[in-house]
DNA sequence: GTGAAAGCGCTAACAG
DNA sequence: CTGTTAGCGCTTTCAC
């Protein structure tokens, strides 16, 4: 293994040099940082991380948290994962993923061990058990997702309040007086972000203001499930003609149900879901939908992060603002 | 921060007997030992990371590359990574996730800082640009999947040729004779892991022997391509009544597209496929199936990866055995 | 069964 | 602009 001493005897300079030259933290002079670099490559020097990391007390390594409750959607999750990854490299920092089980025992290590500067937070619950420590956390960290009580943190999420406005104005504007929300599994209610709960609270206030009227059902996913709850909302509203679905495992289901009920889309109901792109697409009617930005919410999560690691930029909540783009499975209400 | 030599004072030893407790590397008095777990609980003492990969030269850290093609099905990945992730802390490492990008480089740039002590390919191509740097490797390498050569290589993957054989096999003995493999997305042939060429020499292989034919399309996924897919199918062969679907984009087309032309599955058609479970059974018809079994192949993974870190173990192939569940698309052929 | 002390490889004052 | 030097916190001989 190459060493900075063995680089620098290398150059015939001395060791601070050397690392001078690489953190570029005071000038040198032209002739030896060629030299200096160009002994770098014929070594094929690496500078130890673990020996950077004790005498600097920066790892570079940003720890990235995401428990995986079983009924949250997978795919978002990773693709937010590897839109931090990407994004932290891009910064120089490396990530490492914590999953799962251990919960507040992973900050406490994490902060206890200097394992990273920094943590993310994924899938954060509306009272999240790991707040507290955040709260005390010597170290930056930022939430994906918007708990209860945000004071003193810093959380980038979409706005799920204005998705649901949203939703409920585009389809009000087509004429449709009867909506209905198919939501997340029961559970997500209970427990998780609250980004459903906020969706809702979008959906009532706007379909109040609009004058249309909104009926929620959460729903489990899957083909029965959806039978179920499609059932029991044409029976207490058999003028329902709008859908908004927040549920990937419902989307599917829905559109053959409603294909197999003889239910046209979008000539007699329209549907707008509330997915990934990908999800909206490759459905078997492209579905009008607002996208979750899992790129841009990676991204600007470690934006924030890296601003504080860099004493840039304070607590702070960033909504993303949502975006609804036009598909195959809406249109104007049947008259 | 609270420091070794703490926790040493504050229990009145010298600081290699707290390291030594900590280790468990040579036997200390009842009492004393005590007393600096008293201490070490007490002042909740964390050994700094960094100073001890310094000082041992082992980080406790596993890099897993995960290069990210965009027609790769990103949640089977995702769950071998969790399951890697999983199973690597019960083993008492951090997994530090890398990707796409970087490729050889990152290699290198493990290797070179010491920032892991062992590393997980994913995705690994059948002549991947990563394995010459792998095989000159200090430190210990393991592949998720199986490159065109092996040796000196240790991989684990599911053992997609026999995963061929047993879906013909399978699908024979209910005595269709005419079968046709939807495959991957072009791409994924050309450049690929090998993992679909080795379904489709194992379908042939095995086809042969049985006497039945087997047509084989490539399919990009989602409705239009699907459905120019089965169209040539059955043009080609009208009489086709089995389906091999290699392709998760691809089996709820494919569905929706058999029932759009009035052919019953599994009456008519039988339907077998190679995917996550989870896909197999939110299907509009629950799949038979071929799982990829991630949780077990991230398990076997970092099972060979801590053998090689603990010098048991050498390079070796392990193929995990197909299995086969019998689910409601497969029946009989129609007589 | 326990201590003392020498590094591990790098950074960052402190001196010129 | 460059060199000298003192640690960073821990592991691990060596010595008792």
């Amino acid at each position: 293994m190459v060493t900075l001493a063995e680089v620098a005897k290398h150059a015939g300079v001395s060791a601070s040099t050397v690392s001078y030259v690489l953190s570029g933290k005071r000038s040198i002079s032209a002739s030896t940082r060629e030299r200096v670099e160009r002994s770098i490559d014929d070594l094929g020097y690496h500078p130890n991380a673990g020996a950077r990391a004790l005498a600097s007390s920066k790892t570079n390594i940003i720890a990235l948290m995401m428990p995986l409750r079983t009924d949250m959607y997978v795919p978002v999750m990773m693709e937010i994962a590897i839109a931090v990854a990407t994004a932290a490299r891009a910064h120089g920092y490396d990530i490492l993923l914590l999953t799962g089980e251990e919960g507040p025992a992973a900050v406490r290590r994490i902060e206890g061990s200097a394992l990273a500067d920094a943590m993310i937070l994924m899938d954060v619950e509306l009272d999240d058990e790991r707040l507290p420590l955040v709260r005390g956390a010597e170290r930056p960290v930022a939430l994906i997702g918007l708990p209860g009580d945000p004071t003193d943190l810093t959380c980038v999420d979409l706005d799920f309040t204005a998705t649901g406005a949203l939703c409920v104005e585009y389809l009000a504007n087509l004429g449709h007086r009867e909506l209905a929300v198919i939501g997340e599994a029961p559970g997500v209610y209970e427990r998780h972000t609250g980004f459903a709960e906020r969706t809702l609270s979008g959906v009532r206030s706007r379909a109040r203001e609009l004058g249309v009227r909104a009926l929620h059902r959460p729903c489990l996913g899957g083909y029965p499930a959806m039978a179920g709850t499609l059932a029991r909302i044409f029976d207490e509203r058999p003028g329902t003609t709008g859908f908004i679905v927040q549920n990937e495992a419902a989307v599917e289901p829905l559109l053959n149900l409603l294909r197999q009920q003889g239910r046209a889309v979008p000539e007699d109901v329209s549907v707008v879901a509330i997915c990934p792109d990908q999800v909206a697409t490759q459905a078997s009617v492209r579905l009008t939908s607002v996208a979750i930005p899992a790129q841009e919410m990676g991204r600007r999560t470690v934006e924030r992060i890296v601003a504080k690691l860099e004493g840039r930029g304070r607590p702070e909540v960033q909504l993303l603002e949502p975006e609804l783009t036009v598909r195959a499975s809406s249109g104007p209400a049947p008259i």
